[in-house]
DNA sequence: ATGTTACCGTAACAGATGTTACGAAAGGTG
DNA sequence: CACCTTTCGTAACATCTGTTACGGTAACAT
């Protein structure tokens, strides 16, 4: 044998990479160049990790997603009550805090790659589609003598509501602050009777 | 004298090239050679209109922010009642038929340009902002009973499922069909008592 | 310690991109 | 009709892009 190397490590220090630049830039910044420097590698590092550079976009995206929907599954499997875990969900898909701000840049930027390839956008739709599924169990739960339609347009608007927010909060950080999110949603679940 | 040639017209032919670009191709297919490919001429025309790339984005994006915004005013001034106005300005916001499905698809390129350009970036800001003024006056006016703070949180609730339903639209036109929207929307505005 | 194998940085490549400069031609004006 | 200014396409440019190939080097097994 000889060195080895943890890729998985190194996969995700670039992913974060990508993450860092798309945030920041936008997919028109997101070059190889920029990614390896943003990593402290060179591009000879990111290409033996991933065949090409939409391999790697693919990648990252996913990183990100899978790690949204796990903390998602924690808080869905709690104990607490439906509508508290309701909350909870659509606070954690809002941009409270700048870290989650930066994440509203970065899925605001894949969407924009979306709009010129395929596989991005097939993979945005899944992953909305079970936010919004999640969303509708939860609402369900929480109003279980709602009709089946009620709940997937309350649901779909609340879906809407948070994603709504996060674009806003990207282009505008200072009217959508962290308490306007909370008054906006908290105002919104009252008027629908889920709070 | 010499030769003339229409300027506004030959800008606006190139700006609406620059659309149709931005929405099938995102900011990274909006190249100079792409945009005069589809405004059928070469990229000699479109820098002898525009000094650089920048210029010609942000004045297309300028043209069709103020084309939506003539056909708000318009709306606003006539004789309906405040809470129809209201619904018809969202109306009008949302992603109900393909072209502004489309519409939808520039607006989400330029958010994601701006994320690397303060120009457009502070220009999507005051866009918004007066779009969030007009709902808010809408809104006012529909319940002149509410405190300023209800009208403003209710306002921005508005602005944001929107902008969440346009956004998901361009991701998910299946999910998120005409149909949909309205009965979000409906809906939404029946439970702040505002139908 | 040493050889061998995997690792990864360097550098080159072809193509694309924004931008510039030049020249041809188009069409009003006399 | 001829002139002359404006208009606009062509082609070049420097730079940047994704991608490939090669060579030095580091670390594991012996």
């Amino acid at each position: 044998m000889a060195r080895t190397a943890d890729r998985v490590a190194q996969a995700e220090r670039i992913s974060q990479a990508v993450w860092r630049i798309m945030a920041s830039s936008g997919p028109q910044g997101l070059t190889l160049r920029a990614v390896a420097a943003e990593a402290g590698c060179t591009t000879g590092l990111v290409l033996h990790r991933f065949p090409d550079k939409r391999a790697l976009l693919v990648h990252a995206r996913d990183l990100l997603h899978e790690r949204t929907g796990r903390t998602m599954d924690r808080l869905e499997a709690g104990a607490e009550p439906p509508g508290r875990v309701l909350r909870s969900v659509l606070v954690l898909a809002a941009s409270l805090d700048p870290d989650k701000r930066q994440e509203a840049r970065v899925w605001l930027g894949y969407l924009a790659a979306a709009l010129a390839d395929e596989e991005l956008a097939a993979r945005h739709t899944t992953a909305n589609r079970s936010f919004l599924a999640r969303v509708a169990r939860l609402v369900a739960r929480t109003r279980p003598d709602w009709s089946a339609d009620a709940v997937s347009t309350v649901a779909t608007a609340l879906v809407a509501l948070v994603e709504g927010v996060n674009t806003l909060a990207v282009a505008d950080p200072e009217t959508y602050s962290a308490e306007v999110q909370e008054a906006v949603l908290d105002r919104t679940l009252a008027s629908y009777g889920l709070s």
